[in-house]
DNA sequence: CCAACGTTTCAATAATGTTTGAAACAATGG
DNA sequence: CCATTGTTTCAAACATTATTGAAACGTTGG
């Protein structure tokens, strides 16, 4: 019966992985729960070409939807959806002028924005 | 019989719109077709949980497969499929020792988790 | 060659995301 | 108050992703 160990490692690695603390030490750099949710939530917002295509051409001029509809060639629902996306993500607002809703990116927006580009 | 006008534009917005060029300006600042792909793999690499700790983890310490299965308590088979997500979007990479395939973040992974980080 | 181990692949299923069109809402102007 | 316009919401159909367990693959050591 030989010593209890967490997982074999390789050799190549082990040297290091030890030194970090082993499974316990890398779990716990980790960015908690929170965080990795936000992440997640931005990341999910870009992960379709037309909101892309949104919060590049809004971070070039703020729109009404029907702009944006005009635009891109998409129904007004499935705009309207896909900004409700971007807006969970953080990544757009709007401000209601008269009977239109003009969005345009929010701070992380812009960086962001700027970052992918 | 009126003019023809593309789309009507709120007052506020007519101004800074016209002077981008309008619909046809702004289409032609967005980035083209292929670079929108390559953000949106980016992006949908990111968009799960697993995947984000994943890759958090390997900036930290390069870890076969089965050191990943033991930090996270996932089969191996789940792990796989998120590490070839990861893959596929550029943001890993694997080397093989012996037995052992040992993953380790591209230049891309690397710059990534550092600024979302 | 065989057995063991680390890993991936596969097919089936479950879970989420996306698209669509119709209906509802809210603001505006007559 | 009514009709119009811009927008969102909803439910149903559809499409893509994620999870599972079993089977297959490749490498190593006996």
């Amino acid at each position: 019966m030989h010593a209890m160990k967490e997982t074999d490692i390789p050799d190549s690695i082990r040297c290091e992985f030890e030194e970090r603390g082993g499974i316990t030490g890398i779990v716990e750099s980790l960015p908690d729960d929170q965080v990795i949710e936000d992440i997640v939530s931005v990341a999910r917002a870009l992960s379709d070409p037309v909101r892309v295509r949104v919060i590049f051409a809004l971070s070039v001029q703020p729109m009404c939807v029907c702009l944006l509809v005009a635009m891109t060639g998409y129904a007004y629902s499935k705009m309207s959806y896909h900004l409700s996306v971007l807006k969970e993500g953080g990544l757009v607002c709007a401000r209601q002028e008269g009977n239109y809703l003009i969005y345009y990116p929010t701070d992380l927006g812009r960086r962001v924005a700027l970052w992918i580009g």
